[in-house]
DNA sequence: TTAAGTGTTGCTCT
DNA sequence: AAGAGCAACACTTA
């Protein structure tokens, strides 16, 4: 499920046991997935190169090869980035193999086949292409800059909080999260927020993600955990609110299915 | 067996 | 012109 959190786990991964490493060979298993370069050159710019740096921006991972350009990873509804070690047989739906002289290998994996991996010259030239908004999560995205994006928009604030051109890096899953925090109604239009519900929704967007990353970054590998209070887990049908145990009732946005408290975000006026 | 699903794009209709 | 809705993408899981 990658979203801000996930890909900045992912992130981490490959600057854990990939950074500083030389590319002893890359494998492409699905050249569909690959834009802006063919398998057969982008294994020969690759090989015996240095990998630098991963960044991450939004949802997308940047990895970064010394003089041979940057992958801009992007996952898609459910891709994901593994280490394998050495002897370590390769799980189903490796799109893309990254193998180390130490003899480990970092695989993309993504088995709806939804997303891409393409080859840049440089991270920000591609996110202005993108025309990617700032990351949710940087330092840089501060209150006046989240104002800023809210400016002037009458959608959805749920709406708002998931384009990517907007702020980068909020999901359908986290909006949910973000909206329950700040106990906004989601589909209560952007500008009618108060001041107030604009800082509690700052302040929630911050927290939630911060707290997935932290709470993801210490869990041991599948078992997702998230603080008690997060609406996710309750985030289906038949599901209770964590917080006052009211029935949680879902909406459709955009053909997307959303979840919400109707007693801890009630809609207003109505 | 059918339907729903984490993301994005592009088309259509207001 | 902006905004909303929908299908498509490819495939798994409930």
């Amino acid at each position: 499920m990658p979203e801000l959190p996930d890909v900045e786990l992912f992130k981490r991964l490959a600057e854990q046991c990939c950074i500083g490493k030389t590319i002893a060979d890359l494998k492409v298993a699905d050249p569909k997935l690959l834009k802006g370069v063919s398998p057969a050159a982008l294994q020969r710019q690759w090989r015996n190169k240095k990998l630098r740096a991963a960044h991450r921006h939004g949802k997308v991972l940047f990895l970064e090869a010394d003089s041979a350009g940057t992958l801009a990873m992007h996952f898609g509804m459910n891709g994901s980035l593994q280490s394998l070690a050495d002897n370590e047989e390769e799980p189903p739906f490796v799109r893309l193999t990254l193998a180390f002289t130490d003899g480990h290998r970092l695989a993309y994996l993504n088995p709806r086949r939804i997303g891409h991996v393409m080859l840049i010259s440089d991270a920000n030239a591609y996110i202005a292409e993108e025309g990617l908004g700032p990351d949710a999560l940087s330092p840089a995205f501060d209150y006046a800059a989240f104002t800023a994006a809210l400016d002037g928009k009458r959608q959805a604030i749920k709406a708002v909080l998931m384009d990517q051109t907007c702020i980068a890096g909020i999901g359908n899953i986290y909006a949910d999260e973000i909206l329950f925090q700040a106990k906004l109604y989601p589909l209560t239009s952007a500008n009618a927020l108060d001041e107030a519900a604009k800082q509690r929704l700052f302040k929630a967007l911050k927290w939630v993600l911060q707290t997935a990353v932290d709470y993801k970054a210490g869990a041991e590998i599948f078992t997702d955990r998230l603080p008690k209070g997060f609406l996710i887990p309750e985030r289906h049908a038949g599901g209770k609110c964590p917080r006052c145990g009211a029935a949680i009732l879902s909406f459709k946005l955009g053909g997307r299915s959303g979840y919400y408290c109707p007693r801890c975000q009630p809609e207003p006026d109505g």
